[in-house]
RNA sequence: GCGGAUGUGGUGAAAUUGGUAGACACGCUAGACUUAGGAUCUAGUGCCGAGAGGUGUGCGGGUUCGAGUCCCUCCAUCCGCACCA
C-alpha cells in the first residue's frame, strides 16, 4: 500500500482546521511553554525554503513540549505595517491594506501547508486597527513617564512634578536625563514652578519623557523622505532600499531608549542567546567608563564638557578638536578664522556618512582661533575643528593627548601641534615611538599624579577634578535615543494633538487614532508628510495631530504580549493571562535583529515592567537563530562569442565564461537542454558540447537565494513532489539549526524513502497490519534507544541527529521485521512532531481515536532494555585502535587482561615486546602502551 | 584594528563527559528485479597501497596511556562593530 503524503497531508490539515487541534487556553496549574517565532514582514515574494527553517525547529519543539506535558502557546501573526506594501502603493495607488492582506493570505497558505500548530485565533497584525490601538496607548503611557535615577525605573511623570512642586530644579548639571548627553538645566524653585504657565511646564517636562519631542541629530534619508532610527542606516546607506542617508537637525518624537543603558548591559548576562548576539548588542550599547572635564573658554564665557577614558593623561592635553556639527563652533570662533573655520565645516557637513568613513586616513581640520584654559594648569589650549570627531559620541568634543592616542598624535603631527609625553611606559617603551597608547606605564611631567600607574592615575585624577570642581567621574554609552517619528503613511499614527504648539497626548478613549484615507501616498506640497493630505482630520475638530507615524519596530517590540490575550478590548492585556503565560521561553528566528527590534523589545519590555503592567524585565528567555539556507546556484559554460554551450567536463582548452541557469531546468546537475531551448528565442538554435555519457552536466556554485541568480527555491513545489513531512524532517537534517548551509534537494530524496520505509513497516504484508505479539528483545533495545536519543536531541534542539536517530531505529526494525503494537506505537508518537500528518495517519489506522495523537504522552525510555551484558571492546596498542575483542562485562580488570593477552592477535603486535603498562577503562576500551 | 563564530570524505554532516573518527543521508561503483519509475532491493565506497600495512579531523607545537574534543602559535572563511575619545 502506497504512502499517499498528498492526501493524508491535505486530510489532517482540513482536520486540525475544523476541529482546533491547536487552540490553547490557560490551564490552572499546568506548567506553561512559550515558543515565539520572529514576526514575519508579508512580503510580496512569499516564502522561500530558507525562511520556514525556523517556524519547522519552533514548530517541532512545541509539539514535543505539549507531549511532554507543557501547556504550550505557539502563536502566529505578521508585522503588517512597513515600507514595501507603501512603496508598492505609492506606485501602483492601490492602499497598502489591499497588498498587505494579499500577502498575508499568501504567507498563511505557505504555513499551513506545512502542517505548523500555530493557534491562529491569536493571530495579530501590527496594521490592525485593534492592535495598534495599544501600541498608541503604550506611547501614551511612555510619554506619561520619566526615568528616575534614584530609584533607577520609569515612573508616572506625575511623581517628576510632584517633586518640582515640593523642591523646584537645583542646577548641578542634569541629572534626572539619564543616558543620553547632557545639557546644563536652569534651575528653578518649588515657588517658580508653580507660577509657570502650562506652556513652560510642559516645555520643561519633555525632555524627561521618555517618547518626547526634541531637537537632534538624525539620519535623513531623502529618498524615503523620512528620518531613520540608527540601527536602520547600514554604512551611510538606508538599510531597507540602499538609499544614502544624511545627518540633519530636526524635531523629532524620539524614544529615551539610552535611560534603560545599563539595565540593557547588565541584564544580557542572565539571557541563553548566542554569545554573537549579545557581543553585537554590547558592541551597539558600547559602555565606557572615564570622565567628564569642562574646559573654561580664555574670556570665561562658555564651557565645553569633553568626555575622555583617560583622565589620567589630563597634563598632556595640547588642544581640545570639535565635531563639525557642533553647535558652539560659530560662536567660539574669532574674526580671523571665520572663514576657514566656514568652509571647513560646510566642506565636512556635505561629504557623505560613506565618504568620511571611507577616507579614515586622511587628516584634515582647521583652528578655530580660540582657546580654553586647562582646569589644573590655566594653560591656554587651542581649540579646533576636526572631522575626526563624531557628533554622535560622548559630548562631540575631544581632550586631545597626542602623546598617547594614535589619531591625536596623526593631527598634531599634521599640523605641527606642540605636545608633551606624561606616561613612561618604562622599558617596553625604551625603543617604542609615540604614540605610547599602552594603558600600562608610570605617569610624568604630570603635576601630583607623578609616580602614579596609569590605573592609579585614572582614580587619582578624577578625585583631583572632583575637589576642584572640573569634572566628574562618567560613564558614557554608545547608544543613542530612537528616533521615533517617520514621515511616511503606513504606520501607526503618533497619537499627539497640538494645542497650539504645545503637543499633548490624546485621552485613551480617542484611541485608536486610525490612519486617515488619502489621495495619494506621497508628502505635501508643502514638505509635511503625507498624513498632512488628509482632510478634516483635526482632534476635536480644530486641533492639528501629529503627522508622523511610528517607525516599523513599534509593533514588533510587544507583539509577543499581544499573543496572550489578542482580543481584549480593555487593556492591551489581562492582568491574569500575563502571569500565567509570562515572557517567551524559547524564541526562534534570524540573528540580523540584534541591534534593532531585540533591543527595542528589551526597552519595551523593562518600561512595561517598571509600570508594573508585567511580570518579567526580559523578554526572550531562550534564543536560537537559525542559519541562512543559500541557494544552490547552476551555473553552465558557453564558448565566448558563440551560442555554443559546453558540458563540465569538456572544458578543456576552450575560453568559456559562465552564467547562471534556472535550478529548474537541472536535476542532480544534469541540465534539461530542451527546456533551455525554450528558455529563451535566442538559445533555441544554440550548440551543445554533450559528456561521452551524453548529458550535458551544469557547474554549481553556493550564494545567496534571489531572483537573478534563478536558484529560489520555493517550499510550494517540493511540498507538492514529496510532501510536508518530508520538507520538515529535510530542512532538519541539513544540518545543525544555528548554521548556515546550501540548499540541495538532492538530499531530499533519502528522507523522503525514509518515510516511505516507515510507512511500510506498518504495511510488511502489503497491507495495513500491526502485530499484537510481545516484541523481542531487540525490538526493545531499538526502541528505547531510540526514545533516549530522540529525547536527549530534543533537550539540546539537535533536530539533524533527530532524523538520523529515526533513520537508524526504522533501519533495524525493517531488518528486524518487527511490526508489533507496542513498538510501532510509541514510535509514532517519537515522530510525531517531526512529521505531523503521516503519524495522525497512521495513529488512526493502528486503532486510536482520530486527533487524540496530540493528546498522548511521550513515551517513557526503560533503561532495563539496553542493559548489556558484554561490550565489543576495542583493543588498541599505542592508542590505536588494531582489533576487537567480545568480553563480558563482569570480568575484572586482571580477568580482562588475560584475555586480551591471550588472544592471538596480540602477539602480532607486541612484536615481542612487554607492555610497559595497560589501560583498562571498563565498558569502554583497553589500550596496550608498549 | 577590536570582538564573535566556524574549519572533519566528492557533498550535507555525526562523534553529547578526552576513549573504535566519518554514524545517518546524498552522490558514486557493481549487481538484482522490473509493467523502464525521479521506483525498490543487495554489496561496496576517507585517502595511499596489489597486499600486509601506512596515513588521516585547516597548519605547527604541547599536555595525556589515549586528542576532532583540552592548552599555545599561526592560517583561512563568515558575521558584527569600527576615527568610540
Amino acid at each position: 500500500m502506497e504512502y499517499a503524503f498528498k492526501d493524508i497531508e491535505k486530510k489532517w490539515q482540513q482536520f486540525w482546521k475544523t476541529h482546533h487541534t491547536y487552540k490553547t487556553e490557560e490551564v490552572e496549574g499546568k506548567p506553561k511553554y512559550f515558543v515565539l517565532d520572529m514576526f514575519p514582514y508579508p512580503s510580496g515574494a512569499g516564502l522561500h525554503v530558507g525562511h520556514p527553517l525556523g517556524y519547522i525547529a519552533s514548530d517541532i519543539y512545541s509539539r514535543y513540549k505539549k507531549l511532554c506535558g507543557f501547556n504550550v502557546l505557539h502563536p502566529m501573526g505578521f508585522d503588517s505595517f512597513g515600507l514595501p506594501a507603501e512603496q508598492y502603493a505609492i506606485q501602483t495607488g492601490q492602499h497598502p491594506t489591499k497588498t498587505t492582506q494579499e500577502n498575508i493570505a499568501r504567507y498563511k497558505e505557505q504555513l499551513n501547508k506545512l502542517g505548523f500548530n500555530y493557534d491562529w485565533s491569536r493571530e495579530v497584525q501590527t496594521s490592525d486597527p485593534s492592535y495598534y490601538r495599544w501600541t498608541q496607548w503604550i506611547f501614551l503611557q511612555l510619554f506619561n513617564s520619566w526615568y528616575n535615577p534614584k530609584t533607577n525605573r520609569a515612573e508616572p511623570i506625575d511623581s517628576l512634578v510632584d517633586q518640582f512642586k515640593l523642591e523646584g530644579r537645583s542646577s548641578h548639571g542634569a541629572e534626572p536625563l539619564t543616558g543620553d548627553i547632557e545639557e546644563e538645566q536652569e534651575s528653578f524653585t518649588a515657588e517658580d514652578w508653580n507660577r509657570f504657565s502650562d506652556s513652560v511646564k510642559q516645555e520643561i517636562l519633555m525632555p524627561y519623557r521618555l517618547a518626547y519631542l526634541g531637537e537632534a541629530f538624525v539620519n535623513w534619508c531623502p529618498a524615503l523622505g523620512t528620518v531613520l532610527a540608527n540601527d536602520e542606516v547600514v554604512n551611510g546607506y538606508s538599510e531597507r532600499g540602499a538609499h544614502p542617508v544624511e545627518r540633519k537637525l530636526l524635531k523629532q518624537w524620539s524614544l529615551r531608549i539610552t535611560a534603560y543603558a545599563q539595565r540593557l548591559l547588565d541584564d544580557l548576562a542572565v539571557l541563553d542567546w548566542s554569545e554573537s548576539i549579545k557581543e553585537t548588542q554590547k558592541n551597539w550599547i558600547g559602555r565606557s567608563e572615564g570622565a567628564s572635564v569642562f574646559f573654561v573658554t580664555e574670556n570665561g564665557g562658555k564651557t565645553l564638557e569633553v568626555f575622555t577614558t583617560r583622565p589620567d593623561t589630563i597634563f598632556g592635553v595640547s588642544y581640545l578638536a570639535m565635531a563639525p556639527e557642533h553647535n558652539l563652533i560659530q560662536e567660539l570662533t574669532t574674526e580671523a578664522q571665520k572663514a576657514d573655520v566656514e568652509e571647513y565645516v560646510y566642506r565636512s557637513k556635505n561629504r557623505s556618512e560613506r565618504e568620511r568613513m571611507a577616507d579614515v586616513s586622511s587628516v584634515s581640520g582647521v583652528f578655530t582661533g580660540a582657546y580654553v584654559k586647562h582646569p589644573l594648569t590655566q594653560n591656554l589650549i587651542p581649540v579646533w575643528v576636526a572631522d575626526y570627531v563624531l557628533v554622535g559620541y560622548g559630548t562631540g568634543v575631544v581632550m586631545a593627548v597626542p602623546a598617547h592616542d594614535e589619531r591625536d598624535f596623526k593631527f598634531a603631527t599634521h599640523f605641527e601641534i606642540p605636545f608633551l609625553s606624561v606616561i613612561d611606559g618604562g622599558s617596553k617603551n625604551q625603543d617604542a615611538k609615540l604614540p605610547w597608547t599602552e594603558k600600562d606605564g608610570t605617569l610624568v611631567n604630570s603635576g601630583p599624579l607623578n609616580g602614579l600607574m596609569v590605573k592609579e592615575g585614572i582614580s587619582a585624577a578624577i578625585s583631583l577634578f572632583e575637589s576642584n570642581g572640573c569634572g566628574k567621574k562618567r560613564i558614557n554609552f554608545r547608544l543613542r535615543d530612537a528616533v521615533f517619528g517617520r514621515q511616511r503613511y503606513w504606520g501607526e499614527p503618533i497619537p499627539i494633538y497640538y494645542d497650539g504648539s504645545i503637543p499633548k497626548p490624546l485621552p485613551v478613549s480617542a484611541l485608536p487614532l486610525t490612519l486617515p484615507e488619502i489621495d495619494t501616498y506621497l508628502p505635501t506640497e508643502q514638505g509635511d508628510p503625507p498624513l498632512g493630505r488628509a482632510e478634516n482630520w483635526k482632534f476635536e475638530s480644530h486641533c492639528t495631530y501629529e503627522l508622523s507615524t511610528m517607525p516599523g519596530w513599534a509593533g514588533s517590540s510587544w507583539y509577543f504580549i499581544r499573543y496572550v490575550d489578542p482580543e481584549n478590548k480593555e487593556a492591551f492585556v489581562d492582568q491574569e493571562k500575563i502571569n500565567y503565560w509570562k515572557n517567551v521561553d524559547l524564541y526562534v528566528g534570524g540573528a540580523e535583529h540584534a541591534t534593532g527590534h531585540l533591543l527595542y523589545a528589551r526597552f519595551w519590555t523593562k518600561f512595561l515592567y517598571d509600570l508594573g503592567l508585567i511580570p518579567f524585565n526580559e523578554p526572550f528567555e531562550k534564543m536560537i537563530n537559525q542559519g541562512m539556507i543559500l541557494g544552490r546556484s547552476s551555473l553552465i559554460h558557453r564558448v565566448k562569442g558563440e551560442n555554443t554551450f559546453v558540458s563540465k567536463g569538456k572544458l578543456e582548452g576552450l575560453d568559456t565564461s559562465s552564467m547562471h541557469v534556472d535550478i529548474s531546468m537541472v536535476n542532480a546537475d544534469v541540465l534539461d537542454v530542451e527546456a533551455f531551448k525554450k528558455w529563451r528565442p535566442e538559445y533555441a538554435d544554440a550548440t551543445f558540447v554533450f559528456e561521452d555519457s551524453g548529458a550535458f552536466l551544469c557547474d554549481y556554485e553556493v550564494e545567496k537565494m534571489s531572483k537573478s541568480k534563478y536558484n529560489v527555491q520555493t517550499p510550494d513545489e517540493l511540498v507538492e513532489r514529496y510532501g510536508a513531512d518530508t520538507l520538515r524532517m529535510y530542512e532538519m537534517f541539513l544540518g545543525p539549526i544555528e548554521q548556515s548551509k546550501p540548499w540541495d534537494t538532492q538530499g531530499i530524496t533519502g528522507v523522503h524513502s525514509f518515510l516511505k520505509r516507515f510507512w511500510k513497516l506498518f504495511h510488511l504484508s502489503g497491507r495495513f497490519e500491526v502485530k499484537e505479539d510481545d516484541p523481542t528483545q531487540d525490538n526493545l533495545r531499538t526502541l528505547h534507544k531510540t526514545i533516549r536519543k530522540i529525547t536527549e536531541d530534543f533537550e539540546r534542539f539537535s533536530f539533524n541527529t533527530g532524523v538520523s536517530t529515526f533513520m537508524i531505529c526504522v533501519n533495524e526494525l525493517m531488518d528486524q521485521q518487527c511490526n508489533n503494537r507496542q513498538i510501532l506505537e510509541p514510535l509514532i508518537v517519537l515522530l510525531s512532531p517531526y512529521a505531523p500528518h503521516i503519524t495522525e495517519e497512521l495513529w488512526c489506522k493502528v486503532g486510536n481515536p482520530e486527533g487524540s495523537l496530540a493528546q498522548t504522552k511521550w513515551p517513557k525510555f526503560n533503561p532495563e532494555f539496553l542493559v548489556e551484558t558484554s561490550h565489543d571492546y576495542p583493543i588498541s596498542f599505542n592508542g590505536k585502535m588494531r582489533f576487537k575483542l567480545k568480553a563480558e562485562l563482569s570480568l575484572s580488570k586482571e580477568e580482562l587482561l588475560q584475555k586480551v593477552l591471550a588472544h592471538p592477535e596480540t602477539d602480532k603486535w607486541l612484536e615481542g615486546k612487554n607492555p610497559k603498562n595497560v589501560i583498562i577503562v571498563p565498558g569502554k576500551i583497553v589500550n596496550v602502551v608498549l
